[in-house]
DNA sequence: AACGGTAACTAAAACGTTTAACTATGAATA
DNA sequence: TATTCATAGTTAAACGTTTTAGTTACCGTT
């Protein structure tokens, strides 16, 4: 690997034996051929010596190493990926219809965790947009150009053709919480999780349960089925009133879905919302009716957004574990960087759920 | 500019005049060299026929252009940086101390619409880590070594002498709530925030306003000074028992800080939080004390976090324009990029903030 | 003395662009 | 007719690396 320079310095004017063009004002890059030329080595030397190759004397790669150190050098991404193939870049995919992708906690605190590991591993995370230059270009064009080694997919409609492309394109690419035949995802157990909160609520005495789902997607069919069979399994009816669509993170439908649940002649003790957000925006619904959450109605979440773990009252939820799955994902991405066989069984990681016991969901 | 290629197709065994090494398995890249045999032109051609220069004829261009596309030409951004030393590349430093920065509402949001203006020009946005590789090097040394063409600092210890020599470089650089001679910034107006806060509080007749403030910044340093002297021109006194440090984000700090305010023999009657997840925890903190915030104690918060919009009670808070924030700051990048003069008086942008009324604040 | 082997190094090509300098052609001008 | 000029193209170098193939020089064997 490379030298590590602790404080760039300014190249001393003695050393500089050629004239390199500036990258910025001021800022002369040294190159190998500086270091080169003050070690009386050749370049191919140099490199060798600086990627710690063995057909080098070890006391010439001291001189080299040394004098690199000195001179400040610092390697040329540019020309090591042009010759390489490689870039050390990971192409992130994380748009929403939106463009508001990064402010969903879920994914935002996926990508930190993902990033975390993949820059400890010598990884850049570029963002994949769906231009080149100002010119509209697919994301898999955009990642060819930018030539990435891999991409992480969360937070983006699987199911354009766009993305769908790349998916199916020979580039390693780890995605979230959508899982495609021979491909390569970590998932959010969400069939589990709801199972879990629907036994939950059924275990303190619920028998009408109503279900807010979100937009249609593999997580919300995951949820959706869990749903009705852990019904079925206890033997209780499922209303189909009862089972709405609204969207994720959207507190105004839910507010509004939950008022036409209220509303019901025979209304829900119990209402599953598709996330924490929206069971927020239920909960104002059900105080504006003039009932008290947790009492006559109950309310479940999901997600175990962080900024509720203090509010009051607790809300029963289910908590995703974001940091796992982004490790998850970012160990997944590096296996397939160094190009390790995958075992079949290992291709669709799923990550535990974690019930959070608040004061929402009232025992009958 | 180069052309569209709405689809990317495997190129045609035809057309392929010379081996070309496979970016990917089964990945053949098509390069300038390709275009220039099939069009029968020197290279030199084909790329200003591309980049749209005005030395080649319309009819060559054109036919340049059409031969591209059918080829599904993609320009190779590492050669092209390589040699322009343009990488249309931006670096983004957001990593606070916990690499948590991402999932801060505040920055993650400026971060979104930030992105938005900068894929819009052509450019895309790379994560700046501490390490090249595995070694450890500045953030300034990162930046050279992808060679970005500007950076955007935001979350990010300012004070550290490694984000200073950053600053200090020549690169183009904007940085969000920070402000240094010299440099270009964009920040969200903090005094007048907190001006119009404690205005606003003043003048619902509260008079012993307490004042909670997190880490050491420049931000926290403005609304602190803010807070004094609207307190002062209104000739209210402040007891510095009221006015406490805690940290931004934090609700168990809050929440403590808050029972250590209310237990004081002369409590505060209106509680200023540095954000508004304090202040909902500060707002727990007063019901599990028996009381109701928003009438024995009153809240504000700040932030204007759009996970509470639906909940009640309604947080006064201050919004921050996170959007408008973003789009400033790639406005100021675009400008340093296209090497603009920028105006002494344009260096530092304010952006306005915006009272939002809510019920946790009793007239007295 | 001749040979083979190895360690340490070098020369040069290559990656895919851009661009400065040059050339050829023909049209316009003096 | 000779000169200038503009247009449309070409050649070749360069950007900073990595890497293949080759070259020494030296040592130990036979």
């Amino acid at each position: 690997m490379y030298i590590i320079v602790s404080e760039s310095k300014p190249v001393p004017e003695s050393v500089r034996t050629r004239d390199t063009a500036e990258r910025f004002e001021g800022v002369l890059m040294v190159s190998i051929k500086d270091i080169a030329q003050a070690c009386g080595v050749s370049t191919a030397t140099v490199s060798k010596a600086l990627n710690n190759r063995n057909d080098v004397n070890p006391a010439t790669r001291e001189r080299v190493q040394e004098t690199a150190k000195a001179l400040g050098y610092l390697p040329n991404a540019m020309a090591r990926a042009l010759k390489t193939n490689r870039t050390y870049n990971i192409g992130i995919l994380m748009v929403d219809k939106a463009d508001r992708g990064l402010q969903h906690y879920f994914f935002s605190s996926i990508l930190d965790s993902f990033k975390v590991v993949m820059e400890r591993n010598g990884y850049d995370l570029t963002f994949i947009s769906s231009q080149i230059g100002r010119q509209a270009y697919s994301y898999y064009e955009h990642c060819l150009y930018r030539n990435v080694d891999g991409v992480l997919a969360a937070c983006v409609d699987f199911e354009s053709d766009d993305v769908q492309s790349l998916l199916g394109s020979s580039l390693p690419v780890v995605s979230v919480d959508y899982i495609k035949d021979g491909k390569y995802s970590v998932a959010s157990d969400n069939a589990r999780g709801t199972e879990m909160v629907t036994e939950y609520a059924i275990g303190r005495g619920h028998k009408r349960i109503a279900f807010l789902f979100g937009e249609n997607s593999q997580v919300t069919d995951a949820r959706k089925n869990a749903f009705l069979e852990t019904m079925k399994a206890h033997d209780l009816e499922t209303d189909e009133r009862l089972i709405l669509q609204g969207k994720y993170l959207h507190p105004e439908i839910s507010y509004k879905l939950t008022q036409q649940l209220l509303a019901e002649p025979e209304r829900p003790t119990c209402i599953l919302y598709p996330d924490d957000i929206c069971a927020v925006a239920g909960m104002t619904a059900i105080r504006d009716a003039g009932m008290t959450p947790g009492k006559e109605v109950s309310v479940v979440g999901y997600d175990g957004h962080p900024v509720l773990r203090m509010m009051g009252p607790h809300l029963t939820t289910i908590r995703q574990d974001t940091e796992r799955i982004g490790i998850r994902a970012a160990e997944t991405m590096l296996r397939l960087l160094q190009k390790q066989e995958i075992p079949e069984s290992e291709r669709v990681s799923f990550v535990d759920v974690q019930l959070l016991e608040g004061e929402t969901v009232a025992q009958l």
